[in-house]
DNA sequence: AAGATGCAAGAGCAGTGCTCTCGTTGTGGC
DNA sequence: GCCACAACGAGAGCACTGCTCTTGCATCTT
């Protein structure tokens, strides 16, 4: 109660800072090497003991868990940012997948770390399904924009089970709009995130080796012209 | 040289046994430890030292790269067989896409090995790059097929630097068609892929939870329409 | 001032990948 | 048939890991 209100609150901060600066240097261990990290190496590179650093973070899990949280934050952010200097739907669009692909390649563990298989042990905790799906969000944001300005091509409805489970979704979230725009949605931010983790992982060595900018823009352009979004 | 005429040759055949029994531990290892399996927890398994799996495989990593190129083989062949069965080049391209995501369904850390975030140590040895291909060839014979049978639709050339560099690759490859297989044959394989990995990953949670292959469908076409298969 | 609390360090446990050595056993050449 | 050789299995051991527990110290609360 009172703490809140002392003058220092010493405490709190220099654990804040300790926080951050193990995560800092975990993140640095993350680059070189990815998810399995060694929390004694972190520790080692602090000049502390291994047991120290479990007063910070229950587990290595939990190191990891609040890595990826911040990674996600940190792709939504810059997402964000590119969204928003744009003012025309499809350029918001393009914006949003070449800042998640520029992203990628500048921290390209910290991308496996999130949009990789998910480590062994797995937890997935309630924490990061949010961060988690601002990038969807934003590109949702950006086809509903252009559906209310009447941008979008129009396209026969979806039929079958799934767009019944879509549209509860739907009228959840989105209630003047249908559950095209959300299958639109997700299957965009699926083939987007696919095109850059591929990329990421190597697959597309020896075949497209100096403008993949330009194939990743092709791609982007074609779930964009998929989801409706005239060009 | 003569070993081969021997009529025993006992030992090169449990050699082949054993280390193919090593491998069906480590997979069932695989299904609930994920990438991390324990080479002993196997050893132990089999009720042999540690030490003795090291005449099989040099390394973990040598086993994992083993798994991995029996997974590439696993999938290759279940599309393969899937599209065989096929006689029109959307049909084949359903099959494939359908049986790509049903193996990955029934095997879903073995997709994660394959088509996951690399492991951190990484290697992709030679031997793994051309079992990976194969789901891809498969696509792009498809895409090929109809381009022949002039069942694709007619879409404007390809621009661009990376345009070019596929256009190198195809006249190795495909010499008749054109840049444009290629690069449609890469993006649906990345948007197939991806598609699958999310959903196994756990993407589509509270989303769609019941037909979830009906919604893989609905992407399957919408790569499929984007390559110029007309439905 | 005294007690409660947060924190760092060290020892220790069980487990890991991997190496080395040492007997044993199947194999091909003589 | 014998023998040298190579393949093999087992065990000990090294350096490392995540994690726990105990002990002493600094800090904050009352």
């Amino acid at each position: 109660m009172s703490e809140k209100v002392t003058a220092t609150n010493l405490r709190a901060r220099v654990r804040a800072e300790m926080t951050d600066e193990i995560k800092a240097v975990a993140r640095r261990h993350l680059a070189t090497d990815g998810a399995n990290l060694s929390l004694r190496a972190v520790a080692r590179d602090l000049g502390m003991a291994s047991s120290a650093v479990y007063r910070y973070f229950a587990s290595r899990d939990e190191l990891l868990t609040a890595l990826i949280i911040d990674a996600y934050g940190a792709v939504g952010d810059a997402a964000e940012q590119a969204a928003a200097e744009k003012a025309k739907p499809l350029e918001k669009w393009l914006a949003i997948g070449h800042a998640a692909r520029d992203w990628a390649l500048a921290n390209p563990h910290e991308w496996a770390l999130i949009y990789g298989s998910p480590v062994p042990g797995y937890s997935a905790p309630r924490d990061t399904v949010e961060p988690a799906t601002r990038v969807m969000l934003l590109l949702g944001a950006t086809l509903a924009e252009a559906h209310r300005a009447d941008e979008v091509a129009a396209r026969e409805p979806l039929t079958g089970r799934f767009a019944e489970e879509l549209a509860t979704v739907a009228s959840a979230y989105l209630p003047d709009l249908g559950a095209r725009v959300i299958a639109d949605t997700i299957a965009a931010f699926f083939q987007i995130c696919g095109a850059i983790s591929f990329e990421l992982f190597g697959q597309l060595n020896n075949t497209i080796e100096e403008d993949r900018r330009g194939f990743f823009d092709y791609q982007l352009r074609a779930a964009a012209s998929l989801a409706g979004l005239i060009a």
